[in-house]
DNA sequence: CCTACCGATCGGTAGG
DNA sequence: CCTACCGATCGGTAGG
């Protein structure tokens, strides 16, 4: 198997792992195990445990700022540009369960600068969000409650998707879910 | 000081340690520390650190538990049930914002029998709480939308109040949460 | 409540 | 890619 190949495979059983344990409680020689491998040649494909949970995060971070850029420069108002972001959301923690969680609970064991570097992307996306509601406020389109508000509604209305053992059942849902957001519950 | 006393500051103590970096990776050295001990005193106090988290998510879990039973026997209708269960979620995660995070996301490095026991009793207040949505669904109080979605949605979305650093600053808009999460965004 | 210490396990390296 | 091994740290205990 080419090298790059077993890197791959390495990274998608990690996020696995981290995902159903944690990256704490996950040990170099459960990962090794998971791909057949004893612990010390996984060393020949990555360079430590942390930098497969910073590959992790960044690339998911990269998924949501690209996301991001290609909705900004759509010609929307900004309710159907908050819409898209949860489409974006929802897209993503669909598409990729295992990895999305350590994007959004396991960042935290990053040490720095992998840290910090993080957490600017992060707050990069969320200052983008928040201009988006607060125009949106401005235009009569979203009610008028302070924007951080709406904005952390809104982050954590999907982060159910990826810890729910019925992801399955609910990917055609995307509509419902984006709808019941936007509009409420109320019938 | 008291036996009991200094118990309670130990569980407080690890509530923030565990909320701040997790449970696995607080050490017993780091509690100690925190409350002004050696490591091998803390286990006059208490039994384990694993006894710990029980105690913190078993707790979290009553409040809930308790919570939904007065609302249950209320005369109100669903929707004003669904109301009052975001108003305990959001009371709950702002009154005790330091073991709520336990509760929702430390849990699963709890072992058997413990593990199976939070595990029951979490299942037990989502289907009274998906009992309670049907209802409404049933009545065209709510959308006629897959319940468990409905379920997920309204569980996760106050699920930033703890973690946020600006939790402080949101603790009186309670009103607004429990509106924006029921009847939406739009203006 | 402390000092001293236990076996187990951790992430990672040396050397081939 | 493996065997063998490193120092550090873990949760927890003995004994006073």
């Amino acid at each position: 198997m080419a090298k790059s190949k077993k890197r791959e495979q390495i990274l998608i059983a990690a996020a696995k792992l981290f995902r159903d344990r944690g990256y704490q409680a996950t040990s170099m020689r459960d990962l090794a195990e998971a791909v057949d491998l004893k612990a010390s040649s996984l060393y020949n494909h990555i360079g430590s445990k942390e930098e497969m949970l910073k590959e992790i995060c960044i690339k998911n971070a990269d998924k949501f700022t690209h996301g991001m850029r290609s909705i900004q420069i759509q010609n929307i108002n900004p309710l159907e540009k908050i819409k898209s972001l949860i489409e974006l959301h929802v897209g993503v923690a669909i598409s990729d369960y295992t990895s999305v969680i350590s994007f959004n609970d396991e960042w935290r064991h990053l040490t720095e600068p992998s840290l910090t570097a993080f957490k600017e992307k992060r707050k990069f996306y969320e200052n983008q969000f928040l201009e988006i509601i607060q125009a949106g406020i401005k235009q009569s389109l979203l009610k008028n409650v302070n924007p951080k508000i709406i904005l952390y509604v809104l982050l954590s209305s999907t982060r159910w998707l990826y810890d729910s053992n019925s992801i399955n059942e609910l990917t055609e849902s995307k509509a419902e879910i984006i709808d019941l957001i936007v509009e409420g519950i109320i019938a």
